[in-house]
DNA sequence: GCCAAATTCGAACGGTCGTAAGACTTCCCC
DNA sequence: GGGGAAGTCTTACGACCGTTCGAATTTGGC
């Protein structure tokens, strides 16, 4: 009945479309996380924005919690398989050693990229932001415990400035994560408003280099 | 019945006490929220918490959302009451131009005081940060709309550094408050790990330093 | 073209929610 | 001390919630 049936008729694409349903619920519920928060948005808002029955959401996720955890699981490895890569490619042009700056774009522009108007993680970062401040208890335990992404930027932050205590780096990091995090969409308004009703890619590159600036000087404080 | 009822005669304290249950209400739902957010507490924990009729949240405030708003609105005029007052003595130390970082600290100050372990408005704080940014669309509106708090800061920064341009002093203002409004639970906790379960004033003060130290050589950049 | 597995569907269950209505009690002023 | 306002209480309404179940349907391998 579906309207690209007959093109998933291809079992090679599995691997991409995996159940047509499941990835219109995981898309929709995204969306509506991220405009309206988590308690906000009920299941049968989901499954009416995805065009399918009210049931798939616990037949394809298990229950609204899990699909929220599930969604948050696979946009933040993304997010920090982004940074990680961007750090890496930095520690290969400095010999393991790279400037402050580099270390703070590899932890800033993979977001800010995500950023852009056109980007099609656009919605996704604003749903990273919201589920680490609104989510289930299950996401702050994660954000909590699972802090082995964050470690390699704050070595790669101490190394590049050794005469900052390990005290200094983590508070210093946790401000810049702020900074960043603030970035809801009150924020995404007024970066429209100062763009005259249209952020274009220009203007999140120029954000950007504002945050690095600001950070950078802080760090160096 | 209630065991405050004979103290309450005294029809003199009614301009403090105002409606023992309101207050108790307010004090309540106040903590609720701040601990476990809007939409996860309902009128029957407040009462229920306050030692009150399921009733009383609707007669003396009319609606849940209006208790919400009336709390967030008496917090945050607080808040900004002590801001205002800090900022206007630094203006009367420096002749109407005050240091950046004077400007600074009557900004993070007031919020950072309300920080302090035995600081009758620590949950308050929490309720502030947490309401702005999981509160009703009526809190956001507001927070949209009404800017004239923010723009005594950012005219005294812009004082304080000409040479910046108003889009600067914006950005760097809401990045500075970003790294004080990421403060949330996880945060605290942090800060209770760091002091090995005690969360002394002092550690306040030295977290006010820190913040002070990267804002202000965030806004030198 | 058939059978079993996978998926979709309609419907409903048990629960919790915010709010309101009405009876009842307490308080205060004349 | 009587009466009216203010506050408290019980109760319940109507709506929405996440989840489940069994039937209907589709899918994929032989």
């Amino acid at each position: 009945m579906s309207p690209t049936t007959d093109a998933a008729s291809h079992e090679v694409e599995a691997a991409e479309t995996e159940a047509a349903t499941k990835n219109l619920v995981f898309v929709a519920a995204e969306r509506l996380f991220a405009l309206h928060g988590f308690q906000n948005v009920s299941v049968r808002d989901i499954t009416a924005a995805a065009g399918v029955n009210l049931a798939s959401v616990n037949y394809h996720f298990g229950s609204k919690d899990a699909l929220l955890f599930d969604i948050f699981k696979r946009r933040t490895a993304e997010l920090n398989r982004e940074r990680a890569k961007m750090l890496h490619e930095a520690n290969d042009r400095h010999d393991g050693n790279p400037p402050l700056r580099e270390v703070l774009a590899a932890l800033l522009t993979p977001p800010l990229r995500w950023l852009a108007p056109d980007h099609e993680r656009r919605i996704s970062l604003q749903f990273v932001i919201r589920a680490r401040s609104e989510g289930t208890d299950e996401i702050r335990t994660v954000l909590k415990t699972d802090v082995s992404h964050l470690r390699r930027f704050s070595d790669a932050l101490l190394r590049a400035r050794p005469d900052l205590s390990p005290e200094d780096v983590y508070w210093r990091l946790h401000f810049t994560l702020g900074m960043l995090h603030n970035n809801r969409f009150a924020e995404f308004d007024r970066l429209n408003v100062l763009s005259e009703g249209q952020t274009s890619e220009a203007d999140v590159v120029t954000l950007l280099e504002r945050m690095l600036d600001f950070a950078e000087a802080g760090f160096n404080a």
